[in-house]
DNA sequence: ACTGTACATTCCAGTATTGACATGTCACTA
DNA sequence: TAGTGACATGTCAATACTGGAATGTACAGT
């Protein structure tokens, strides 16, 4: 149910169309939360149908600009205050960690070697992240940033728990 | 496609039953790959139509143990060695620190304050964890206990990250 | 005038996941 | 012996997500 409010939360900020918020994800929102084109394009849909956002304006190409209504900002609220968050985090990365011993321990050294250098790479994409963002922004500029530092601080964790775990495997 | 490969590796330990799986993902797993009853059952019906894995004994209550076969087993190692993990982690959590703009400062504040409680919170459980679950397993314990420390870590930086976040707002 | 690229949307089939509901067995104990 | 709780599996409808195909428009540069 998450898409449907992180899109509620970029229209909040302001209007957009599909492939706007299609270009948000993929930057901001690609490291909390991916989603398809073909995911945000159905959403939109529902969410006009249900009146959480609305139509406000149409442009070249077919293009249409979609703004957040009462409602929708009701729900947004509502989502945010009043709901607990899941504490459950998928990890592809970190389930294949429990099972290495099926590996020989070079091999299993060679996986946690490599997300090492992910972690490394992770943080460097951040970083990139961080020059090419325009700050001048509103409220997600403010929380965009506090996001970005956790990110930051998540890779360089991993980094060191695999450098850890690696050298333990000796 | 995890869900899969989580199952394989449970068998790569020890043949089980679809309730010692289940039970298995409540405890050790539920952290990195969470899963419901039906779908442990769902997917084991697959795996062994496909003859990844086996029925190799029948218990009371129409007990199933299943147990790894060859392929099966190429098949993890095929996983774990051939196969890069998803970059891609979705956090709820971290998704609606994005938007809260929305909401006054106070309640911000309030948000990231239950994040630190939250993360104690998971420490402990962790922690607690640790200590009922026996240590003298094979490979699972090694590497379980990896990922444990791994979730100790991750909780400890959330807390220390939400601490910083909410000071910002000051 | 042509061409490539960015803009922009819609639809679809297949898979994964959720959250029930339904059913029954076995062991223990009050 | 009646009841409870742990053991054990199967099924289903609804929703979420993936990955791709299909279609077309506007614009900038050659």
């Amino acid at each position: 149910m998450s898409l449907r409010h992180a899109l509620l939360g970029l229209l909040s900020e302001r209007p957009a169309s599909g492939y706007d918020l299609l270009k948000l994800f993929e930057t901001s929102l690609a490291n909390v939360w991916p989603a398809t084109q073909s995911q945000i394009y159905t959403e939109l849909t529902k969410l006009a149908g249900t009146g959480l956002i609305a139509v406000t304006a149409e442009g070249p190409r077919g293009r249409k600009e979609y703004a957040l209504t009462d409602e929708g900002m009701a729900e947004l609220r509502h989502w945010l205050t009043e709901t607990r968050p899941q504490r459950a985090v998928r990890s592809d990365m970190m389930l294949r960690v429990f099972f290495l011993g099926v590996l020989s321990p070079e091999q299993a050294r060679g996986y946690l070697a490599e997300l090492v250098d992910l972690s490394d790479q992770a943080c460097e994409d951040l970083r990139g992240l961080m020059d090419s963002i325009d700050w001048e922004d509103g409220n997600l500029s403010v929380y965009g940033r506090m996001v970005l530092e956790y990110g930051l601080r998540f890779n360089a964790m991993r980094r060191e728990w695999a450098q850890w775990a690696a050298d333990l495997i000796d």
